[in-house]
DNA sequence: CCGTTATAGTTTCACTTGAAACCATTTGCA
DNA sequence: TGCAAATGGTTTCAAGTGAAACTATAACGG
Protein backbone atom coordinates (compact mmCIF):
# COMPACT_ATOMS: atom_id res chain seq x y z
CA UNK A 1 0.00 0.00 0.00
CA UNK A 2 1.23 3.55 -0.75
CA UNK A 3 2.41 5.18 2.54
CA UNK A 4 -0.47 6.81 4.53
CA UNK A 5 -0.69 8.67 7.91
CA UNK A 6 -4.48 9.15 7.28
CA UNK A 7 -6.81 6.52 7.40
CA UNK A 8 -8.99 6.30 5.02
CA UNK A 9 -11.50 3.16 4.65
CA UNK A 10 -10.55 2.48 1.18
CA UNK A 11 -7.16 2.41 1.15
CA UNK A 12 -6.47 0.28 4.34
CA UNK A 13 -5.66 -3.31 4.09
CA UNK A 14 -7.83 -4.99 6.33
CA UNK A 15 -10.29 -3.50 5.60
CA UNK A 16 -10.30 -3.92 1.53
CA UNK A 17 -9.30 -7.76 2.33
CA UNK A 18 -12.51 -7.99 4.47
CA UNK A 19 -14.98 -6.46 1.29
CA UNK A 20 -13.16 -8.53 -1.24
CA UNK A 21 -13.20 -11.80 0.10
CA UNK A 22 -16.67 -11.21 1.34
CA UNK A 23 -17.70 -10.39 -2.61
CA UNK A 24 -15.76 -13.07 -3.23
CA UNK A 25 -17.30 -15.30 -0.90
CA UNK A 26 -20.40 -14.72 -2.13
CA UNK A 27 -20.25 -14.98 -5.66
CA UNK A 28 -18.93 -18.42 -5.36
CA UNK A 29 -21.85 -18.99 -2.60
CA UNK A 30 -23.90 -18.64 -5.35
CA UNK A 31 -22.27 -21.79 -7.72
CA UNK A 32 -23.28 -24.72 -4.87
CA UNK A 33 -25.74 -22.87 -2.69
CA UNK A 34 -28.65 -22.89 -4.68
CA UNK A 35 -28.13 -25.90 -6.74
CA UNK A 36 -26.76 -28.04 -3.81
CA UNK A 37 -28.10 -26.79 -0.90
CA UNK A 38 -24.40 -26.56 0.20
CA UNK A 39 -23.32 -23.98 2.97
CA UNK A 40 -19.65 -22.51 2.75
CA UNK A 41 -18.83 -24.58 5.58
CA UNK A 42 -20.04 -27.40 4.25
CA UNK A 43 -18.17 -27.11 0.66
CA UNK A 44 -14.86 -26.67 2.74
CA UNK A 45 -15.75 -30.15 4.50
CA UNK A 46 -16.32 -31.51 1.17
CA UNK A 47 -13.53 -30.20 -0.60
CA UNK A 48 -10.47 -31.43 1.86
CA UNK A 49 -12.09 -34.99 1.76
CA UNK A 50 -12.23 -34.95 -1.79
CA UNK A 51 -8.60 -34.50 -1.97
CA UNK A 52 -7.87 -36.65 0.99
CA UNK A 53 -10.20 -39.59 2.54
CA UNK A 54 -10.24 -41.02 6.35
CA UNK A 55 -9.28 -37.73 8.21
CA UNK A 56 -10.77 -37.05 11.76
CA UNK A 57 -12.58 -34.33 12.18
CA UNK A 58 -9.71 -32.39 14.04
CA UNK A 59 -7.78 -32.62 10.70
CA UNK A 60 -10.72 -31.60 8.98
CA UNK A 61 -10.84 -28.35 10.99
CA UNK A 62 -7.54 -27.81 10.56
CA UNK A 63 -7.26 -28.41 6.65
CA UNK A 64 -10.30 -25.80 6.59
CA UNK A 65 -9.57 -23.62 9.08
CA UNK A 66 -12.39 -23.57 10.97
CA UNK A 67 -13.18 -24.85 14.54
CA UNK A 68 -14.35 -27.94 15.62
CA UNK A 69 -17.86 -26.64 16.63
CA UNK A 70 -18.58 -25.49 13.00
CA UNK A 71 -16.61 -28.88 11.53
CA UNK A 72 -19.33 -30.88 13.96
CA UNK A 73 -21.68 -29.26 12.43
CA UNK A 74 -21.29 -29.43 8.49
CA UNK A 75 -20.14 -33.26 9.34
CA UNK A 76 -23.62 -34.10 11.20
CA UNK A 77 -25.31 -32.09 7.95
CA UNK A 78 -23.35 -33.63 5.33
CA UNK A 79 -24.00 -36.98 7.12
CA UNK A 80 -27.36 -36.84 7.25
CA UNK A 81 -27.69 -35.75 4.00
CA UNK A 82 -25.76 -39.07 2.73
CA UNK A 83 -23.09 -37.12 1.66
CA UNK A 84 -20.18 -38.50 3.82
CA UNK A 85 -19.82 -41.59 5.75
CA UNK A 86 -18.52 -42.07 8.85
CA UNK A 87 -16.79 -44.58 10.91
CA UNK A 88 -14.93 -44.91 14.84
CA UNK A 89 -11.11 -45.14 14.55
CA UNK A 90 -10.11 -48.84 15.42
CA UNK A 91 -7.42 -47.23 18.06
CA UNK A 92 -9.13 -44.24 19.27
CA UNK A 93 -12.67 -44.81 19.45
CA UNK A 94 -12.88 -40.54 20.11
CA UNK A 95 -11.65 -40.20 17.00
CA UNK A 96 -14.14 -40.52 13.68
CA UNK A 97 -13.18 -41.32 10.28
CA UNK A 98 -14.53 -39.40 7.45
CA UNK A 99 -15.30 -39.91 3.50
CA UNK A 100 -17.13 -39.01 1.17
CA UNK A 101 -20.01 -41.50 -0.13
CA UNK A 102 -20.52 -41.50 -3.72
CA UNK A 103 -22.73 -38.69 -3.64
CA UNK A 104 -20.70 -36.60 -2.18
CA UNK A 105 -18.20 -37.17 -4.54
CA UNK A 106 -20.22 -36.72 -7.40
CA UNK A 107 -20.84 -32.95 -5.91
CA UNK A 108 -17.42 -32.79 -5.03
CA UNK A 109 -16.55 -33.80 -8.91
CA UNK A 110 -18.94 -31.28 -9.90
CA UNK A 111 -18.10 -28.04 -7.52
CA UNK A 112 -14.90 -28.73 -7.39
CA UNK A 113 -14.51 -27.61 -11.53
CA UNK A 114 -17.02 -24.87 -10.83
CA UNK A 115 -14.74 -23.23 -7.79
CA UNK A 116 -11.38 -23.59 -9.96
CA UNK A 117 -13.56 -21.93 -13.21
CA UNK A 118 -14.47 -19.43 -10.84
CA UNK A 119 -10.74 -18.41 -9.85
CA UNK A 120 -9.52 -18.60 -13.33
CA UNK A 121 -11.70 -15.91 -13.88
CA UNK A 122 -10.99 -14.13 -11.33
CA UNK A 123 -7.63 -14.39 -12.18
CA UNK A 124 -8.16 -13.48 -15.94
CA UNK A 125 -6.62 -10.04 -15.72
CA UNK A 126 -3.24 -11.15 -14.07
CA UNK A 127 -0.36 -12.55 -15.97
CA UNK A 128 1.47 -15.48 -15.42
CA UNK A 129 4.25 -13.42 -13.36
CA UNK A 130 1.76 -11.31 -11.75
CA UNK A 131 -0.37 -14.03 -10.61
CA UNK A 132 3.07 -15.45 -9.07
CA UNK A 133 3.85 -12.26 -7.38
CA UNK A 134 0.42 -11.95 -6.10
CA UNK A 135 1.02 -15.58 -4.19
CA UNK A 136 4.49 -14.41 -2.90
CA UNK A 137 3.02 -11.18 -1.39
CA UNK A 138 -0.13 -12.45 0.14
CA UNK A 139 1.71 -15.54 1.36
CA UNK A 140 4.39 -12.58 3.01
CA UNK A 141 1.23 -10.90 4.02
CA UNK A 142 0.26 -13.97 6.20
CA UNK A 143 3.44 -15.08 7.49
CA UNK A 144 3.33 -11.14 9.10
CA UNK A 145 -0.20 -11.85 10.84
CA UNK A 146 1.07 -14.66 11.78
CA UNK A 147 3.82 -13.21 13.50
CA UNK A 148 2.07 -10.44 14.98
CA UNK A 149 -0.79 -12.55 16.30
CA UNK A 150 1.21 -13.63 19.15
CA UNK B 1 -1.57 -17.91 -8.45
CA UNK B 2 0.49 -20.65 -10.14
CA UNK B 3 -1.63 -22.82 -12.74
CA UNK B 4 -3.47 -25.46 -10.91
CA UNK B 5 -5.98 -28.13 -12.56
CA UNK B 6 -6.90 -29.78 -8.72
CA UNK B 7 -8.20 -27.90 -5.87
CA UNK B 8 -6.19 -27.51 -2.90
CA UNK B 9 -7.58 -25.35 -0.27
CA UNK B 10 -4.31 -23.86 0.34
CA UNK B 11 -3.78 -22.96 -3.06
CA UNK B 12 -7.41 -21.65 -3.66
CA UNK B 13 -7.40 -17.49 -3.73
CA UNK B 14 -11.17 -17.05 -2.28
CA UNK B 15 -9.98 -19.72 1.14
CA UNK B 16 -7.25 -17.79 1.41
CA UNK B 17 -8.66 -14.43 1.11
CA UNK B 18 -11.02 -15.60 3.58
CA UNK B 19 -9.05 -16.92 5.69
CA UNK B 20 -6.14 -14.13 5.75
CA UNK B 21 -9.25 -11.76 6.27
CA UNK B 22 -10.62 -12.99 9.02
CA UNK B 23 -7.35 -13.63 11.16
CA UNK B 24 -6.71 -9.72 10.61
CA UNK B 25 -10.34 -8.76 11.58
CA UNK B 26 -10.32 -10.82 14.63
CA UNK B 27 -6.09 -8.76 14.80
CA UNK B 28 -7.87 -5.72 14.45
CA UNK B 29 -11.12 -6.07 16.95
CA UNK B 30 -8.50 -6.81 19.24
CA UNK B 31 -7.61 -3.55 19.10
CA UNK B 32 -10.52 -1.95 20.27
CA UNK B 33 -13.44 -4.41 21.27
CA UNK B 34 -11.97 -4.68 25.01
CA UNK B 35 -10.97 -1.01 24.98
CA UNK B 36 -13.79 0.87 23.41
CA UNK B 37 -16.87 -1.41 23.52
CA UNK B 38 -16.72 -1.20 19.68
CA UNK B 39 -17.58 -3.65 17.09
CA UNK B 40 -16.41 -3.90 13.45
CA UNK B 41 -19.41 -2.40 12.30
CA UNK B 42 -19.23 0.49 14.57
CA UNK B 43 -15.74 1.08 14.08
CA UNK B 44 -16.00 1.58 10.18
CA UNK B 45 -19.16 3.95 10.86
CA UNK B 46 -16.57 6.12 13.28
CA UNK B 47 -13.79 5.58 10.76
CA UNK B 48 -15.96 7.23 7.86
CA UNK B 49 -17.70 9.95 9.86
CA UNK B 50 -14.02 11.08 11.03
CA UNK B 51 -12.86 11.99 7.39
CA UNK B 52 -15.97 13.35 6.73
CA UNK B 53 -18.82 14.81 8.89
CA UNK B 54 -22.43 15.28 7.61
CA UNK B 55 -23.35 11.50 6.00
CA UNK B 56 -26.73 10.42 5.60
CA UNK B 57 -26.77 6.73 7.00
CA UNK B 58 -27.02 5.31 3.12
CA UNK B 59 -23.88 7.66 2.28
CA UNK B 60 -22.09 5.60 5.15
CA UNK B 61 -23.64 2.29 4.13
CA UNK B 62 -21.83 3.18 0.81
CA UNK B 63 -18.58 4.24 2.03
CA UNK B 64 -17.99 1.22 4.21
CA UNK B 65 -19.37 -1.54 2.12
CA UNK B 66 -22.65 -2.61 5.23
CA UNK B 67 -26.22 -3.22 4.03
CA UNK B 68 -28.20 -0.53 5.54
CA UNK B 69 -29.03 -2.80 8.12
CA UNK B 70 -26.01 -2.97 9.79
CA UNK B 71 -25.68 0.82 9.42
CA UNK B 72 -28.75 0.90 10.89
CA UNK B 73 -28.10 -0.94 13.92
CA UNK B 74 -24.34 0.29 14.17
CA UNK B 75 -25.54 4.14 14.21
CA UNK B 76 -28.10 3.33 16.90
CA UNK B 77 -25.48 1.95 19.34
CA UNK B 78 -23.31 4.51 18.98
CA UNK B 79 -25.85 6.74 19.50
CA UNK B 80 -26.92 5.27 22.66
CA UNK B 81 -23.35 5.54 23.78
CA UNK B 82 -23.33 8.96 22.87
CA UNK B 83 -20.42 8.82 20.45
CA UNK B 84 -21.91 10.40 17.49
CA UNK B 85 -25.07 12.77 16.88
CA UNK B 86 -27.83 12.62 14.64
CA UNK B 87 -29.96 15.55 13.19
CA UNK B 88 -32.65 14.64 10.34
CA UNK B 89 -31.88 16.69 6.98
CA UNK B 90 -33.51 20.03 6.28
CA UNK B 91 -35.29 18.93 2.98
CA UNK B 92 -36.02 15.48 3.26
CA UNK B 93 -36.85 14.07 7.12
CA UNK B 94 -36.10 10.83 5.70
CA UNK B 95 -32.90 11.29 5.67
CA UNK B 96 -30.17 11.88 8.46
CA UNK B 97 -27.36 14.08 9.07
CA UNK B 98 -24.50 12.07 11.39
CA UNK B 99 -21.75 13.24 12.86
CA UNK B 100 -19.19 11.77 15.69
CA UNK B 101 -19.58 13.50 19.03
CA UNK B 102 -16.11 15.08 20.72
CA UNK B 103 -16.19 11.68 22.72
CA UNK B 104 -16.94 9.57 19.41
CA UNK B 105 -14.03 12.19 17.96
CA UNK B 106 -11.76 11.47 20.73
CA UNK B 107 -11.89 7.54 20.30
CA UNK B 108 -11.53 8.08 16.57
CA UNK B 109 -8.41 10.08 17.26
CA UNK B 110 -7.41 6.98 19.70
CA UNK B 111 -8.19 4.03 17.19
CA UNK B 112 -7.14 5.31 13.44
CA UNK B 113 -3.37 5.31 14.59
CA UNK B 114 -3.46 2.00 16.58
CA UNK B 115 -5.09 0.71 13.07
CA UNK B 116 -2.35 2.47 10.70
CA UNK B 117 0.20 0.95 12.85
CA UNK B 118 -0.98 -2.48 12.92
CA UNK B 119 -1.67 -2.02 9.22
CA UNK B 120 2.16 -1.31 8.61
CA UNK B 121 3.61 -4.35 10.94
CA UNK B 122 1.73 -6.18 8.98
CA UNK B 123 3.05 -5.01 5.41
CA UNK B 124 6.80 -4.90 7.20
CA UNK B 125 8.40 -7.92 4.97
CA UNK B 126 7.61 -5.74 2.28
CA UNK B 127 9.52 -2.98 0.42
CA UNK B 128 8.25 0.20 -1.03
CA UNK B 129 7.81 -1.31 -4.40
CA UNK B 130 6.25 -4.58 -3.53
CA UNK B 131 3.50 -2.22 -1.53
CA UNK B 132 2.74 -0.67 -4.60
CA UNK B 133 1.97 -3.98 -6.49
CA UNK B 134 0.24 -5.70 -3.89
CA UNK B 135 -1.83 -2.59 -3.84
CA UNK B 136 -2.22 -2.42 -7.82
CA UNK B 137 -2.96 -6.65 -8.10
CA UNK B 138 -5.42 -6.17 -5.46
CA UNK B 139 -7.15 -3.83 -7.10
CA UNK B 140 -6.91 -5.75 -10.45
CA UNK B 141 -8.67 -8.65 -8.41
CA UNK B 142 -11.56 -6.77 -7.38
CA UNK B 143 -12.49 -4.87 -10.77
CA UNK B 144 -12.65 -8.71 -12.46
CA UNK B 145 -14.51 -9.64 -9.04
CA UNK B 146 -17.13 -6.60 -9.55
CA UNK B 147 -16.88 -7.61 -13.63
CA UNK B 148 -18.04 -11.41 -12.99
CA UNK B 149 -20.26 -10.73 -10.25
CA UNK B 150 -23.50 -9.63 -13.31
C1' DC C 1 -3.43 -50.11 38.62
C1' DC C 2 -6.03 -45.73 39.89
C1' DG C 3 -6.88 -41.04 39.60
C1' DT C 4 -5.74 -36.86 37.20
C1' DT C 5 -5.23 -34.58 33.02
C1' DA C 6 -5.70 -34.22 28.05
C1' DT C 7 -8.10 -34.91 23.73
C1' DA C 8 -12.14 -35.82 20.20
C1' DG C 9 -16.31 -34.39 19.40
C1' DT C 10 -21.21 -32.58 20.64
C1' DT C 11 -24.57 -29.63 22.76
C1' DT C 12 -26.30 -25.44 24.67
C1' DC C 13 -26.86 -20.58 25.05
C1' DA C 14 -26.30 -15.97 23.86
C1' DC C 15 -25.16 -13.00 20.20
C1' DT C 16 -24.64 -11.55 15.41
C1' DT C 17 -26.32 -11.10 10.94
C1' DG C 18 -29.24 -10.91 6.63
C1' DA C 19 -33.59 -11.00 4.25
C1' DA C 20 -37.90 -9.54 4.15
C1' DA C 21 -41.52 -6.84 5.86
C1' DC C 22 -42.47 -2.54 7.43
C1' DC C 23 -43.16 2.74 8.24
C1' DA C 24 -42.49 7.42 6.86
C1' DT C 25 -41.51 10.63 3.47
C1' DT C 26 -40.60 12.15 -1.06
C1' DT C 27 -40.76 11.87 -6.14
C1' DG C 28 -42.82 11.08 -10.57
C1' DC C 29 -46.51 11.33 -13.46
C1' DA C 30 -51.50 10.74 -15.16
C1' DT D 1 -53.55 17.71 -7.49
C1' DG D 2 -53.49 12.81 -5.92
C1' DC D 3 -51.92 8.21 -6.32
C1' DA D 4 -48.36 4.84 -7.44
C1' DA D 5 -43.65 3.98 -7.11
C1' DA D 6 -39.21 4.91 -5.08
C1' DT D 7 -36.20 5.95 -1.23
C1' DG D 8 -34.27 6.36 3.70
C1' DG D 9 -34.28 4.00 7.57
C1' DT D 10 -36.02 0.56 11.29
C1' DT D 11 -37.93 -3.72 13.03
C1' DT D 12 -38.73 -8.54 13.03
C1' DC D 13 -37.74 -13.24 12.40
C1' DA D 14 -34.87 -17.08 11.19
C1' DA D 15 -30.47 -18.91 10.47
C1' DG D 16 -25.52 -18.94 11.40
C1' DT D 17 -21.69 -18.65 14.75
C1' DG D 18 -18.54 -18.85 18.91
C1' DA D 19 -17.56 -19.60 23.70
C1' DA D 20 -18.15 -22.40 27.26
C1' DA D 21 -19.91 -26.48 29.32
C1' DC D 22 -20.37 -31.27 28.67
C1' DT D 23 -19.62 -36.51 27.39
C1' DA D 24 -16.72 -40.10 26.20
C1' DT D 25 -12.40 -42.03 25.65
C1' DA D 26 -7.43 -42.22 26.01
C1' DA D 27 -2.84 -41.02 28.00
C1' DC D 28 0.06 -40.10 31.78
C1' DG D 29 2.21 -40.18 36.44
C1' DG D 30 2.59 -41.76 40.94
Amino acid sequence: MPERDILDLEHFLPYRLSVLSNRISQDIARLYADRFGLGITEWRVLAVLGRRDDLSAREVAERTAMDKVAVSRAVASLQAAGRIERDTHGEDRRRSVLRLSPAGRAIYEDVAPMALAYQRRLLEGLDTDERATLDRLLTRVEEREAATRD
